[in-house]
DNA sequence: TAGTCCGAGTTTTTT
DNA sequence: ACTCGGACTA
């Protein structure tokens, strides 16, 4: 049996894995590096490595894996434990470094000063906390255009992942903030202030006090809870987790590492790769193992893969070799213009459908998440199902918000955000009145005073005439959730936050219906957790990340095609793997094309995408957009294939043209793209 | 002071 | 196309 085919059957036999891999899974001890290519059976070998650590007597809960999402994790703890003689895998401890950061200071938080029972603030939480923050602050209302709060929580993320400071963050990345230096140091002071009060941690703090935990008494205790660290996908670790790791390090020794430096997508998330290159040298002794047979994709698929990255200008050498013989090369498919495309691609999903690829087995990627826009709308008027993961998450949505901010009072009282938004819900209740209500119930106060709860359902509260309605309606909700003896359990909970949001929905939204639809899936999300601690802290750490809007509640055994964007993709395999946009201007992104470092980056995100194929790979490049990407000028342009694929790695490909005419009208509209479509076509019809 | 309407500026990827 | 802020009204 070939590796390859163990993804489809249950369990792979130690047999099934070659020499480089059977050496890193029985590596006896000490620091092993994995430097694992695209496709060459990275996720099998770590689940082996796991399986193999417990059949050699390893009790799972010493076993610590690493991975980059969730999903990952989960998906290589029941590979391993189809590989485990007794299948005891579920007890391994396995999440991102911030879902283990997060557990690990639930338990030994206060080493290092951080309450157990703090709420996590996700990435749009802690923009809102910038803004109220910013709001308060005086002097940045001088300045009449100031970044935005989106930006502002980057900038604030991108400084402490790096440890730089933020003169270097703001000249390198943010070169339009830079004047705004002073007011922004302010704001992360007063942000910072905000957030120790509240009893709130954000993505960033999980991983700092993870370190500083490392650093204190109490590293002893976290350390000997393992015998073995595993991480995966090392190349997009930051100096912070990189830290973590060798902290962790200091005890223990058997520290396993996976990664390829080609692969390194994530440097906006302050991630280098430095951290794979250095691993050796920080990590005494240190056994690199290199795994360079690709299992994936067909020879000719991954010919392509390799010139595309073979024109990356700093890289290890290394050369995928490809097992699988055969196969047909991939298609370069240009097409008249975006709507050509969403044609052509909805063809093509239907047509190999038809060959028996299941639409699970299909993937369509791009780089930015709304680049499928177009193509969801024609996948719709289809009735092609599909799945898409990234971009627009179902949490960041107003209602699903407002029902999660009260969840969170009721869980920590101090959380200033949440308070503000949910007292924000009532009638005739703005910032202004929010802000003093927050005030007179002690959000603010010290952990002693107390709890604004209680204050607000037993307190002399003063709110306008137009709030006494809807104030009574949250008193009584607050007061019927926040008994302390007898929990109501959560699902009843959330049914009973969804009574009283029913006239506030109408008030607010303009579909309330839709939107209660998605509280009622909020409740069915819920009741996998076990707390409503427990699944505040699950939801803003492991959003659920795919969105089927429209096909109603989502069938699981129905087939689905999958939309992902290129990020989202990663650690993915597909039978056929379609990339859309490839376009400059869309990959390279025209925001990243600054420096020759993100350009650089773009070239391994399209790498990262064609190595996701097994066997068909298309790549879309539309001739022509009609909204122009950004500023004024025509209503259309004209685009240029993107930049890496270049001649020479061109005619790796087979082209062909989609669209039903090679160009629409005559005249001024046929530029010198026009004329090589209407070849190409012919071109075509002598080829058949 | 809340809520609404209008105009302007905007850039992407994720834990 | 979408959010944010300013102006204006009630």
């Amino acid at each position: 049996m070939t590796v390859a085919a163990s993804r489809h059957s249950s369990a792979a036999p130690a047999a099934s894995l070659n020499e480089q891999q059977r050496a890193a899974v029985e590596h006896r001890s000490g620091p092993l590096l994995v430097i694992a290519g695209a496709g060459t059976g990275k996720t099998m070998t770590l689940a082996h490595r796991v399986a193999h650590l417990i059949d050699c007597g390893t009790p799972p809960e010493r076993i610590l894996l690493l991975t980059f999402s969730r999903r990952a994790a989960a998906e290589m703890l029941s590979r391993a434990q189809s590989l485990t003689r007794d299948g005891g895998t579920r007890r391994v401890w396995g999440g991102t470094f911030h879902a283990v950061a997060a557990h690990l200071l639930r338990l030994h938080g206060r080493a290092v000063g951080v309450q157990p029972d703090f709420t996590v603030l996700d990435r749009s939480d802690t923009a809102d906390l910038l803004n109220l923050v910013r709001s308060a602050l005086t002097e940045t209302y001088e300045r009449k255009r100031f970044a935005r709060k989106e930006t502002l929580a980057d900038i604030y993320s991108r400084t402490v992942n790096a440890g730089a400071p933020l003169r270097e963050v703001l000249q390198r990345c943010f070169p339009w903030c830079a004047a705004d230096r002073g007011a922004i140091a302010s704001i992360f002071t007063a942000y910072t202030q905000r957030k120790r009060a509240s009893n709130v941690l954000d993505f960033d703090d999980l991983l700092l006090f993870w370190r500083a935990l490392m650093a204190s008494p109490a590293a002893e205790r976290v350390a000997e809870r393992f015998d073995h660290v595993l991480v995966d996908e090392y190349q997009d670790v930051n100096a912070l987790q990189a830290a973590i790791l060798a902290g962790l390090h200091r005890t223990i020794a058997d520290v396993f590492v996976v990664g390829d430096d080609a692969q390194a997508i994530y440097s906006f998330r302050s991630a280098t790769v430095d951290h794979i290159l250095d691993f050796p040298r920080l990590f005494e002794g240190t056994r690199i193992v290199p795994l360079e047979q690709n299992y994936r994709s067909t020879s000719p698929l991954l010919a392509a893969s390799n010139a595309v990255i073979a024109l990356a200008r700093a890289r290890h050498e290394k050369t995928l070799v490809a097992v699988r013989p055969g196969g047909v090369r991939p298609q370069l498919i240009t097409c008249r213009d975006e709507l050509a495309q969403s044609d052509a691609v909805c063809d093509s999903v239907l047509r190999l459908r038809e060959q028996g690829i299941a639409l699970h087995r299909q993937a369509v990627l791009f780089r930015t998440s709304h680049h499928s826009d177009l193509l969801e709308i024609e996948l719709g008027r289809r009735n092609i199902p599909f799945v898409k993961y990234g971009g627009l998450k179902f949490l960041e949505a107003a209602h699903v918000k407002d029902v999660l901010a009260l969840l969170r009072v009721l869980d920590n009282p101090r959380d200033a955000v949440s308070w503000f938004r949910v007292l924000q819900l009532l009638e005739g209740v703005g910032p202004v009145h929010a802000s003093r209500l927050m005030t007179s119930i002690g959000v603010d106060g010290a952990a002693t005073t107390p709890s604004p709860l209680r204050a607000l359902v037993e307190g002399d509260v003063v709110v306008p005439d137009a709030a006494r309605p809807s104030m009574t309606a949250l008193r009584a909700l607050i007061d019927e959730l926040s008994v302390e003896r007898d929990p109501v359990p959560l699902a009843s909970q959330i049914e009973r936050i969804r009574r009283f949001c029913e006239p506030v929905f109408a008030r607010l939204y303009g579909n309330a219906e839709v939107r209660l639809r998605d509280v009622d899936q909020l409740a069915v999300l819920a009741a996998a957790s076990p707390s409503r601690t427990a699944f505040l802290t699950d939801i803003a750490l492991d959003p659920p990340g795919a969105t089927s809007d429209l096909a109603g509640p989502p069938l699981l055994d129905e087939d689905y095609l999958i939309l992902s964007t290129i990020h989202s993709a990663k650690g993915g395999e597909w039978d056929a793997v379609r990339i859309i946009h490839a376009a400059d201007g869309m990959i390279p992104s025209d925001m990243a094309t600054g420096d020759a470092a993100s350009i650089e980056e773009e070239r391994r995100l399209l790498y990262v995408a064609m190595t996701r194929a097994r066997d068909v790979l298309e790549v879309y490049f539309p001739l022509r957009y009609h909204r122009r990407p950004r500023g004024a000028g025509d209503a259309h342009a004209y685009s240029q294939l993107t930049r890496f694929i270049p001649d020479g790695v061109l005619g790796l490909f087979d082209e062909r043209v989609a669209g039903d005419q090679p160009l629409s009208g005559g005249g001024s509209d046929a530029g010198a793209g026009g004329t090589a479509a209407v070849d190409d076509a012919l071109r075509e019809l002598w080829a058949g």
